[in-house]
DNA sequence: CATTAGATACCAACCGGTTGGTATGTTAGT
DNA sequence: ACTAACATACCAACCGGTTGGTATCTAATG
């Protein structure tokens, strides 16, 4: 039995919608609240400070994201290199309708509140850091099992991912257009294929 | 002789470096006015809103580090690809000191208004795009002397470098640290390079 | 079992300060 | 005399946050 939404995981909903489309310091708390259907009470009984929804918020992505990437099927086969390149290509496919909707929480918040808002600025690292970890031990199988042409360490390939995904939202927002995005995933996935030639590309 | 500066460049200035900072949204224009040393009075006389001078900061940025990559010294190579990787490289050595010095204002402020400001996120895109354009001929002449293990488009390969280097300012803003810039740098290079086995690494 | 005390969840109204923007000068150059 | 480049003073709307209050639940008490 879904208990009936509380206003706090309501107001967390709300957060990740609005703050990935109009960002963190454009979004008002009366706007939260409105969009999420609860008063300026509730918000600040369940926060303390708009701060700590983002916060808050950074948890609840990492939890959702997190969850929805542990079922996706890319687990699923049996060599470790086509686990990765099985990532890469599902990052790439979700890049597809309207961009708010595939967009990242995080990316979009540490850039606005790196220099104001160091603890919110910390749970963005937080969550990209966990989320490139789920993919660390692949890509170390995919080492040991395929010599890479030149010396790679899998956690720094992990964040290497993240930045070209980022990147990618980046230019996808700026050209308004998800193609520029997919694009660059497959010079990443053509990088990948690159660095490990034994494996039949 | 560089004439008084105006109180229009002297606003196109620090809103780079607010924005950059802070983000477009939180800088407000008493921020600007009280940075650049000049009143809102003149702030309207120049700009009719805000978001006109978010976009004559984006062409303001345009120009400016325009000017600084047709002066910079990668250009000196006589092989095209020398002058690929040298940019690169360029690009990754920039990549220290404190964050506002070096991370982007397109890539900061795209992020914020692509839902809001289309006129200003066009603004942004366009300033990239000029950027990537300035790669291209370089490229395309790499493509022809060294035949690419597989086929590449100079235009996208430009516009990836640039997913890159915002992703890169991404990650370094998220952990407070160049250091993750300038490792997802050292990939995109090891790309370049792999691309192009047929000059010496 | 009924009563009560205390905590939790939520709401409507409000607060001082700040926001982007305007209306009206003033000053210097031509 | 006319205009461009500023400055001063001001405004309504909105900002994050606080207030005092109510409805609803749980747990202990008699």
């Amino acid at each position: 039995m879904p208990r009936p939404a509380s206003a706090r995981d309501t107001l967390l909903n709300a957060a990740v919608d609005l703050i990935r489309q109009n960002g963190f310091t454009a979004t008002s708390v009366d706007d939260l609240c409105r969009h999420a259907g609860v008063t300026k009470g509730a918000f600040f009984h369940h926060f303390p400070t708009k701060e700590a929804l983002g916060i808050a918020a950074a948890d609840h992505w990492t939890d959702t994201t997190g969850a929805f990437f542990a079922d996706a099927p890319y687990h699923a086969p049996a060599d470790p290199l086509d686990r990765v390149r099985a990532y890469l290509k599902m990052r790439r496919d979700m890049m597809d309708g309207p961009l708010p909707a595939f967009t990242c929480y995080l990316g979009t918040t540490v850039q606005e509140c790196f220099g104001s808002a160091p603890a919110l600025r910390d749970a963005c690292q937080s969550s990209i850091a966990s989320h490139a970890e789920t993919l660390e031990s692949d890509i170390d199988a995919a080492i040991r099992m395929y010599p890479p042409v030149r010396p790679v360490d899998a956690a720094g390939l992990a964040l290497h991912f993240q930045a070209v995904i980022q990147g990618a939202f980046v230019l996808a927002k700026a050209w308004d257009d998800p193609a520029t995005a997919r694009a660059s995933m497959d010079h990443l996935i053509a990088y990948v294929d690159l660095l490990f030639p034994a494996a039949g590309s």
